[in-house]
Formats: structure tokens, C-alpha cells, sequence
DNA sequence: CCTACCGATCGGTAGG
DNA sequence: CCTACCGATCGGTAGG
């Protein structure tokens, strides 16, 4: 009982316990703002969240959010550039690891969805691009399209090795990606599925639906032409 | 030149010429007003289109539109009518025109992304349903609801009758519609691939991701059990 | 990190 | 169907 009239106390734990365990608190603290901000964002959307929501979800008022974000857009700035972020480490991750492209693809799908529906629970607000200044969308979608084009290269590899059917790649990929980003619309984190469990039936589906052929695992098969 | 001071003239003929050509005028122009607002809500999202955006887009001024809707609320919930509707469509096609579950499913897809691209041009904005006020967003879900469920019987009746691979009709129904729900994020109407083709494409990765057997086209396959 | 408070935007209406 | 105009909401800031 020193200053600070501790506020009505309805409220969570303040910044969510979010400090308290490591290094730099104000960049917890920040990391928790964005956490607490995508989740809100996802549910409601961006502009139906005011700060007043995502400060009481905080346990704090409107203007503390000012010492960690300079604008409500830079919010959503952060949650966009952790989405993309995660799908570059999947993308990253299934290159290194897999033995040929239609693993590789296998392996992006199952990563990315463990990501996105792991330690934010899908915090991550695929949607509402059209929300962010031009200058942060346009960062954005240049690290997406650097996403994107990776994996319709890894399409086209299967292609080339005779492993799926002809297809368009661009259009395979708007199809197994259009899937993934839709996740955060139904996944909640206490749901009866699993993200893992998601993330690898997807990553199954989505293969399947490129390759019809027999279960052989890998490589080019002696090819029938 | 009479009275009315026409408008800067830099704008669309009014209401894009919907009238001119049938019946009600005034449902014609209704009509008009979902579209061109559809179209709009789809590239910048319910927030970032305002009424004068909309009344622009038709060449008249804000205060004419409330002859036709009674407030920008109402024109989300007729885009989301307009898109469950070509959903119920969809279905209803497909159940009355398939010889077996799996052919359903397929025409599903198709007939319902044909709609999407179709008339209004992916103006449905599969999108922002938290942005609806409660009373259209039951009424929408309840309708999407039956549907969806429609879509899990398929599945299901599929997996009874063997023609695909074990999974979790849930699951199944959210990957395929999570593809097509995402087609108004990078569809233009002018693009490389028409809303047929797509439409065609998808269905039959739609299908593929489900039933990984060979191509044999339709009813019980003799099992192999 | 809080209590005020300002300012702009925008949905909706008055009145013709 | 138009020209004003009102009112509420909400992002952002002053000042402590």
C-alpha cells in the first residue's frame, strides 16, 4: 500500500505474468501486448478491438500501451510480421529437413500450423490486410510473396520428378495455403482438436490433394513415360 | 440541364446501370448497392469502406442509400445472405445431381466457387462476421451451420461406403472450405484463371485430398477387405 | 502507469 | 436524391 490505487482489481494478473521469469521486462511486456492484441483481433476483428479492450485484457489502462507501441497500427504491424515470420521458419525448416519437395511441402504445412496454433494460440491475425498502413503492408506482402514463391518452386520440383499430377502450381498453393489460413476462424486452444493433430492431418490432406498416385515414399518413380 | 447539379461527373453512370433492363427499379438498385458494397468490403474490409465510398462507387451521394437499406449493417448481412444462399444452392445441386456421395462433394465445390465468381464477381465477403451485429451473425451461422453439416453427412456416407481413406469428417469439411473461403482474397475478376477454371481445379484437389485410391470414378469399389 | 481530455472520422438524419 | 449537420466512438496526448 505505497502509491498506485491498484485498479478494481477484476482484472488478470497485470501484463498477464508475462515478466517475472526473464530478461528484458519491457520486451516481455510488449511480446504479451501483441499476444493479448492478435487473440482479440482474431475474435473480433481490428477495428471492432479498441485499446480499452486489449489494455483491460492487460489489466492496465489505454495510455500504459503507449510505452511499447506507438500506434494501434503498429499492433497489428507486429502480429502480421510474427505470422509471416513463422511461416518463413517453416518454410526454412521443411528445405533443410526434407529428402525431396513433396516431403519438404509436407513438412511446411505440418510446421506452420504447429506454430500458428502453439504459444499464441493463434493469436496471429491472417486476415484484415487491408487494415495495416500502406508502408507496413507493403513489407508484409514482400516477405509473403517470398513465402509463396518458395513453395510453388517446391511444386513445380514435383512436377519435374514426375511425383503429382499436372497442376498449376500458383493454384495448388492458393489452395492448401487458403486451408491453413483459414485455421484461425474455427481453432480455439481448448477445442477438442489438438493443433498437432490439425497440423499433421492437414499436412496429409494437402499432399494428398497433389498427389493421387501410390504410397511410395519418395523420389522419382522409374516413370511410366 | 435542369435542376440537380450532377456530380462532378467523374463517377460511374448511377447505380451502374442495374436499372434500365427489368422489373422492380427499386430492387434492382438495392441489388446494385449489395454488389458495388460487397466488392468494396472485400478489398478494404467493412471498417475501411464508408457509406460515401459505397455512394461514390455508384455515382450518388450518401443520404440516397438509406432509401434502400436502413443502415450500412444491413448491407453486410445481405452479403452474407447472398453467399449462404449460393452455398445452399450449391448443395442442393449437388445432393439432387450426383450418382454417389464423393461426386456430391465434388460438385459442391464446384458449383459453389462458380457462383462466388460469377454474377458479382467474389463480391461476397466471406469475411468479418464478427463485424455483423448479433442478430445477423445466429441468423448467417445457423444457415452456414446446416450446410456444413450437409457437407459432414457427405463425408461421412463416403467413408461408410469406402471410396475414401479413415479421417475426421470435421476436419475434412474445414480444409476444403478453409481453400474456398479464402478465393475472394486474391481473385480479381480480371485475373489469369476464371472462376470456372478455379472452380474446376479446386474441386478436384478437393476431392483428391479425400481419396487418395485409384481413379476408378464412382460407388463401392469391389474392397479390398 | 493513471486521470482527464482533445480531435477526427463517419454513420445516420433533418429538411427540403 | 441532395446539402448541410449532428453525435458517438475511439485513437492518441497532456500532464502529472
Amino acid at each position: 500500500m505505497t502509491r498506485s490505487p491498484s485498479p478494481s482489481s477484476r482484472a488478470p494478473a497485470r501484463w498477464n505474468n508475462a515478466l517475472a521469469q526473464a530478461p528484458d521486462p519491457r520486451d516481455l511486456r510488449k511480446r504479451a501486448l501483441i499476444a493479448a492484441a492478435g487473440r482479440a483481433f482474431g475474435v473480433k476483428g481490428f477495428h471492432n478491438t479498441t485499446l480499452d479492450d486489449i489494455a483491460q485484457a492487460l489489466g492496465v489502462t489505454k495510455p500504459a500501451l503507449y510505452r511499447y507501441v506507438k500506434s494501434k497500427h503498429e499492433i497489428l504491424f507486429e502480429c502480421h510480421r510474427l505470422a509471416v515470420g513463422m511461416a518463413e521458419q517453416a518454410l526454412d525448416d521443411a528445405n533443410a529437413q526434407a529428402q525431396d519437395p513433396l516431403e519438404a511441402l509436407r513438412l511446411f504445412v505440418e510446421g506452420y500450423i504447429r506454430r500458428m496454433t502453439g504459444e499464441l494460440g493463434t493469436c496471429v491475425v491472417l486476415t484484415e490486410y487491408y487494415s495495416m498502413t500502406p508502408e507496413h503492408s507493403a513489407l508484409i506482402q514482400r516477405r509473403r510473396r517470398v513465402v509463396d514463391s518458395g513453395l510453388r518452386q517446391l511444386v513445380q520440383q514435383c512436377l519435374d520428378a514426375g511425383t503429382i499430377e499436372p497442376c498449376d502450381p500458383k493454384l495448388a498453393v492458393f489452395f492448401f495455403m487458403g486451408a491453413i489460413n483459414n485455421i484461425n476462424r474455427w481453432f480455439s486452444e481448448g477445442g477438442e482438436r489438438s493443433g498437432d493433430q490439425i497440423a499433421h492431418e492437414f499436412s496429409v490432406m494437402a499432399v494428398k490433394a497433389l498427389r493421387p498416385r501410390e504410397h511410395g515414399t519418395r523420389q522419382d518413380i522409374p516413370a511410366a513415360v
